[in-house]
DNA sequence: TCAGGAATGCTTTTT
DNA sequence: GCATTCCTGA
């Protein structure tokens, strides 16, 4: 009955890895090497040898990951469910189980980065310290990297003594953990913190998780800090079935914790363990490769690995230079035109950048070009403000000490509770020792607040209190519930969309959020507590999707673990690739090459990588230095200047838009017909002068009264039809 | 209490 | 350059 389910071609490395069962095992696999499908078939093998599903334990680092993994063990059909999960999730899940061994309640919140920062200030302030000296994104990053190192807040205290600034911190540091405990909330490090202690000191529950995960495995090995290093082994001690799969080329996070060292020290922390490293790259052409092999090598704390191509030669390498952000944008967007022309597959294309704050030109670009694009961007969507306003009700409603949420709420929609009120009741919270709710609950006692002040308390605290009748029923009955009664819906609607037409109108942002309520309702069920943590750890890159028929815009972190067929790398310029901060700082620059590195091998059949002479940054212009990565990959940047030049132009656009993309949607084509009267919020009256269907993407050009011609992206233009 | 303007500082970023 | 925070005055 063995081996009859791996229909996958496998390499001999891959099938050895597949089905090694029992004892560690550490998987050094390359870019392209096929490392999911080693790891996917190495979870269905577990099963056909008779492993129940729900022993078996995979960890990733992101929730993207986590449901493509999902998703192709089901579709290999071999039954059961284990149990994958981001590290993030899989301790929210044992928090919560064995919450009382833990100290916390189980219905915590989970704080983003926002909030975190609020509590920061707070206990700056509570050390009678001043955020001016002690800017609180510093201090969240010094803490952040003490829980990574698993020292709380009494370990720093006890190790502690050193400089003005470490007393300081950790005076801060109690102060913080105490604002979290009071609020009942965890950080994103505490869940981390918390689970590893948990393994550490319980005997018993490290015994019981073992028995439940018999077979674990993590991926992306190279990133792991040392608390989910921790996690892993204590996950792992007593059968010691793990496997890890990584490469340390691909080790991107040094700054953020992760330790290389983890990966490398495998062998000495597991003696017996099987080592196979994957060597062959089944995804890119040769010549791909060799670039990055190049450049890679410039590393010297590394161990030699090679990339063996598997594909044959035909890939297509092109760096260019351009003058500026404008013209590298336009060239990039002249380029990808003449790409999606050829026939080449939006959805395979990529356009990869160091920071965020990089995308405006590219975007622009396509929107001039009328390239239908994706932007993989971090927490967009829950950081907008009327998503983030409703779920600080639902925080408050599941968990009343949650102080953050009730002042994000207490005022939002208006109801004449100022700062003045809020400070007597924080006050007075302060002095009977609790929570801010409780004070507003006794508010009656408080001589300073005046009586019609205290009834719109009293009208607020009933409003939330009749929300929790319905906290058992589905969360979108409730959502929808909060966001029509809490004034939410009202103070939205009135609110004069001044929105420029590139942004989502907020009415449809909440509308999206309760769809999602509906559907996790449906899907995995379980209540307000279960969508709370669930939506605190869901964020950004999990709105990349594969085949949305779009480019897709991400920085290069993002670009980790995907493969197009077209990549784009921009901005290869000294200060930004390698990155400002990294300069001067060998080990930095060496992360920073192989963040270059993770970039270029995404890319399957083409490469083209782009530079400007001169980058504005901060509003300021200046000339720019070539990176000096290009050299050591061996590429030679050619000028160019005008970038249509630099494609021999293959028809017009219109012919290219009917062909590709006209069935996609046949409807507002219709309704938007050229000539048509239409109105916008903004712009006022204007005539719709050329339709561009391309979908969901359809972009409208419009002649407004005004006598401006504006082309706008249909779905967000929110137009209404005069004639 | 709040609007509006000045001042500040910020850009690496999986969860 | 832009968003956020701070500050002032009504």
């Amino acid at each position: 009955m063995m081996k009859r389910f791996a229909a996958e071609n496998l390499t001999e490395s891959q099938q050895r890895a597949v089905w090694h069962k029992d004892g560690p095992l550490l998987v050094i696999a390359g870019p392209g090497s096929g490392k999911t499908r080693v790891i996917t078939n190495r979870l269905a093998a577990l099963i056909n040898q008779g492993v129940t599903p729900s022993g078996i334990c995979a960890i990733t680092f992101t929730n993207k990951a986590a449901e493509e993994m999902r998703n192709r063990v089901f579709a290999m059909n071999v039954g059961g469910t284990a149990h994958i999960s981001t590290f993030h999730s899989l301790c929210v899940k044992i928090l919560r189980q064995f919450a009382q061994a833990a100290d916390i309640s189980p219905d915590f919140s989970i704080y983003n980065e926002t909030d975190q920062k609020n509590c920061v200030k707070e206990a700056v302030k509570a050390a009678d310290l001043d955020t001016k000296n002690f800017p609180p994104a510093r201090i969240l990053e010094a803490i952040s990297r003490l829980k990574n190192n698993l020292q709380d807040a009494a370990d720093f205290q006890a190790a502690g003594i050193g400089d003005y600034f470490s007393q300081c911190l950790s005076k801060i540091y109690r102060n913080y953990q105490k604002i979290l405990k009071q609020n009942n909330a965890l950080d994103f490090d505490d869940l981390l913190l918390k689970t590893a202690f948990l393994l550490r000191d319980f005997q018993d529950i490290r015994r019981q998780l073992n028995e439940k995960f018999r077979y674990l495995m993590v991926d992306e090995y190279q990133d792991t800090n040392h608390a989910q290093y921790q996690i892993a082994r204590g996950l792992s001690l007593e059968h010691g079935n793990i496997c890890v799969t990584g490469d340390p080329d691909q080790s991107i996070y040094g700054w953020r914790g992760a330790d290389i060292g983890n990966i490398l020290a495998f062998e000495k922390d597991w003696p017996n363990a099987t080592v196979i490293k994957l060597e062959e790259n089944f995804r890119s052409m040769p010549e791909i490769l060799d670039v990055a092999d190049k450049l890679i090598i410039a590393n010297k704390s590394r161990k030699l690995k090679k990339l063996l191509p598997v594909k044959s030669a035909g890939g297509e390498i092109v760096v260019r230079c351009l003058d500026d952000e404008q013209d590298e944008a336009a060239f990039v967007g002249a380029f990808l035109r003449q790409l999606l022309d050829s026939g080449e597959n939006a959805s395979q294309t990529a356009v990869f950048y160091r920071v965020n704050s990089m995308s405006r030109a590219i975007e622009e670009a396509l929107i001039e070009n009328r390239i239908p694009y994706q932007v993989v961007r971090g927490v967009e969507f829950y950081n907008r403000r009327e998503i983030r306003d409703i779920l600080a009700y639902l925080r408050i409603i599941m968990n009343s000490a949650d102080e953050q949420a009730l002042l994000r709420i207490i005022n939002t929609p208006a109801r004449g509770i100022g700062d003045t009120t809020i400070g007597r009741i924080s006050t007075y919270a302060a002095s009977k020792g609790i929570s801010l709710y409780e004070a507003i609950r006794k508010c009656d006692a408080l001589d300073s607040i005046p009586a019609g002040t205290k009834a719109k308390l009293k009208k607020f605290l009933n409003t939330i209190e009749g929300f929790k009748k319905d906290v058992a029923g589905p969360v979108a009955v409730l959502m929808d519930k909060v966001f029509k009664t809490s004034g939410l819906y009202e103070s939205l609607k009135t609110e004069i969309a001044e929105e420029d037409y590139s942004k989502a109108s907020p009415l449809d942002n909440v509308a999206e959020l309760i769809s999602a309520a509906g559907k996790f309702d449906q899907q995995q069920g379980g209540g307000l507590v279960d969508f709370m943590q669930h939506i605190a750890l869901f964020s950004d890159t999990d709105t990349y999707d594969s085949q949305s028929g779009k480019v897709s815009l991400m920085t290069m972190h993002c670009a980790k673990g995907l493969e197009f067929d077209n990549v784009f790398i921009i901005g290869l310029e000294q200060g930004i690739l390698p990155h400002e901060r990294s300069m001067g700082i060998a080990s930095e620059i060496e992360e920073e090459r192989r963040l270059f590195f993770v970039g270029i091998t995404r890319a399957k059949k083409r490469l083209c990588i782009t530079l400007s002479r001169h980058r504005t940054i901060y509003g300021r212009t200046s000339m720019t230095i070539a990176s000096q990565f290009l050299f050591e990959a061996g590429l030679q940047p050619q000028s160019s200047t005008v970038p249509q030049k630099e494609s021999e132009d293959k028809g017009d656009d219109s012919v290219y838009y009917e062909r590709d993309y006209s069935q996609v949607s046949p409807d507002s084509s219709q309704t938007f017909a050229i000539g048509r009267l239409v109105s916008h919020k903004k712009f006022g009256l204007g005539r719709v002068k050329e339709f561009h269907n391309l979908g969901d993407n359809s972009i409208i050009v419009i002649q407004f009264k005004s006598g401006q011609v504006k082309p706008l992206m249909l779905k967000y233009a929110d137009l209404s039809i005069i004639e």
